[in-house]
DNA sequence: TTGTAAGCGTTATCAC
DNA sequence: GTGATAACGCTTACAA
């Protein structure tokens, strides 16, 4: 049943069917209604694909992100999608893992079904050198591209991202004001946010006039047990904490779960943060108090932004917004 | 740049190109190379919705899902688009929620962009009466649909689960036979899996001669801080207790969470079963006691029988597997 | 092995 | 308002 058929048992010709198809305000009202039976009575749906052919364009944008099943990008893509959804977009999902090749790779299979856009979703995407970012760049030529929680200056790429610099300023500072003089920084990157987090801890430090004669942050394995390890080793290996400033909620649920096993208590004896406010803050007992990074309100401005671009108007390049401190039971009050 | 500027720059015909994109044997090596080279120098790159519209297919499949920021369910998504993604199929995602009308509205998201196959990940997708899961019939009459943790029995409709009503009795009975007699059995829907869940728990329960005169199992609400409350309100309404048997992880994290508050000790005074084998029962302290019921098993499984149901060979409508009870903290060992 | 030409099912540009 | 008809860029008989 094509748009033929239908033209012939309405008695019109397929230009007045591709209007109804399109709402087009040309057709009067009687022949809309006659061609709206017919399709009705023959449950007729149009060809994506013919109809993509024409328009250049299936309203599908790509989500590109290293791992969907991590907790904090998990939720990402669920409010993209739905928002995606919402304004009759369909989502193509593509996970890449943290290797460029694969980036590189994976990303053919969105460009390949020709998507109007990507959202490329964590602070993974962005590499240190230009030539490294090549893809990104060469993507942006045909298509406008999202980073979220990532940053790179280029024509057609769109920045929306957290502070993260002033995120973990703040959070450490209270730490630090609260008592705390031995603190240490966790992280399993130095990504493009992995950097502005680790600023922040620093300057947080300096600020409060400690010293950085020894290391005091430390790229540290993921996984519960290994961070719980890794910590237990640097305290064997002398090296003195009493208060642990983590890149992400799961490094810091992992530092709950050495303080427990090492019987120290929190936050007496050892002031905890998260970052994310994602399940892992909440999932430890005692819950932890972390950064609230505003995922929803990330992903609703960057589809939001996108659909305005859909429309040619003029978007930022980057848009910045700031996260805000959860307090719950791994620090100490004020 | 499309197959005409190709064919020209190369001399050859369109066909010739056409046939060096799809790879046919029916082009010497010499005219592949020469047209090869022309495409890398032009950076050429077919036009999907084109080719699409002529093989009829976009070699993408939906994954139906009703929230991709759930624990478990993300684990699924990713893996399934793995498994896809390596077989050179993309992936439509699309969350519908709980509530009938949204999923059969959002389907239409995928079918009106005639993806080659659907799968339907979770046990929600059936409904209990046979017109409340007219969708799925229909969407069959299309194409091959799967259920993942699901199962109805009807035309080019595969199901892909877990024996979960064995895996349930499993866990119970070890808890039962490790000196638990006052069970309780906590869950959040009774979806078909659900329905086989609950089964299993009863069952082990009469195998051990408890008899039910008082109601042991209950609707809870999530969220971990609900779970604690409503065993908190049980307890106080006088329902006796030494063992949680969970529905999922986040229940038995929630378990969790209501034991430490009340004082009780885990397992000495209370044992507790989780479900999936999810980072809820790993983040918790405790770690949890849970059933492995092998995500990436059943969705490997799920996407390569959809590679031969695509090959035109016979696939069977129900594919069952058993799951395993991964010992933890918070059952006593034998 | 290669080329010609007829689809595929729409949208869009003209005339009328 | 409506209808021919030409794109859109590919795949695929069928011929050569």
């Amino acid at each position: 049943m094509n748009i033929y058929d239908i033209s012939k048992k309405a008695g019109v010709s397929i230009a007045t069917v591709s209007r109804v198809l399109n709402n087009s305000s040309k057709v009067s009202e009687q022949t809309r209604r006659k061609v709206l039976a017919v399709m009705k009575e023959n449950s007729y749906t149009p060809n994506a694909f013919a109809r993509s052919l024409g328009l250049n364009s299936m309203h599908t944008v790509g989500i590109m992100c290293a791992d969907s099943s991590d907790v904090y990008l998990a939720q990402a893509i669920y409010y993209l999608e739905r928002e995606l959804r919402n304004n009759g977009y369909a989502s193509m999902l593509c996970c890449t893992g943290y290797q460029l090749e694969e980036k590189e790779k994976y990303l053919q299979l969105l460009l390949s079904r020709n998507v109007d856009a990507i959202f490329f979703v964590g602070s993974n995407f962005v590499e240190d050198t230009d030539d490294r970012n090549n893809y990104l760049y060469t993507t942006a030529n045909r298509i406008p591209i999202f980073l979220l929680n990532g940053h790179i200056a280029a024509p057609n790429i769109y920045s929306v991202l957290c502070d993260d610099y002033q995120a973990i300023l703040d959070i450490t500072n209270e730490v630090l004001r609260t008592g705390s003089h031995q603190p240490i920084y966790l992280y399993r990157s130095l990504s493009y946010s992995g950097r502005r987090k680790l600023a922040g801890f620093t300057d947080a430090c300096l600020e409060h006039g400690l010293s950085f004669e020894e290391e005091r942050s430390f790229l540290c394995p993921v996984s519960l047990d290994n961070t719980r390890e890794f910590l237990s080793s640097l305290e064997a290996n002398g090296v003195v904490f009493d208060s642990v400033i983590a890149a992400d909620d799961e490094l810091a649920a992992g530092a709950v779960k050495y303080a427990l096993a090492s019987g120290k208590s929190i936050p007496g004896q050892i002031q905890i943060t998260g970052y994310n406010n994602s399940m892992f803050s909440t999932c430890s007992t005692p819950e932890i108090t972390t950064i609230d990074n505003r995922v929803e309100f990330m992903c609703t401005t960057a589809v939001s932004l996108l659909m305005q671009a859909f429309q040619h108007k003029s978007i930022p390049a980057k848009t910045t917004f700031s996260g805000t401190v959860v307090h719950r039971q791994t620090t100490r009050p004020f």
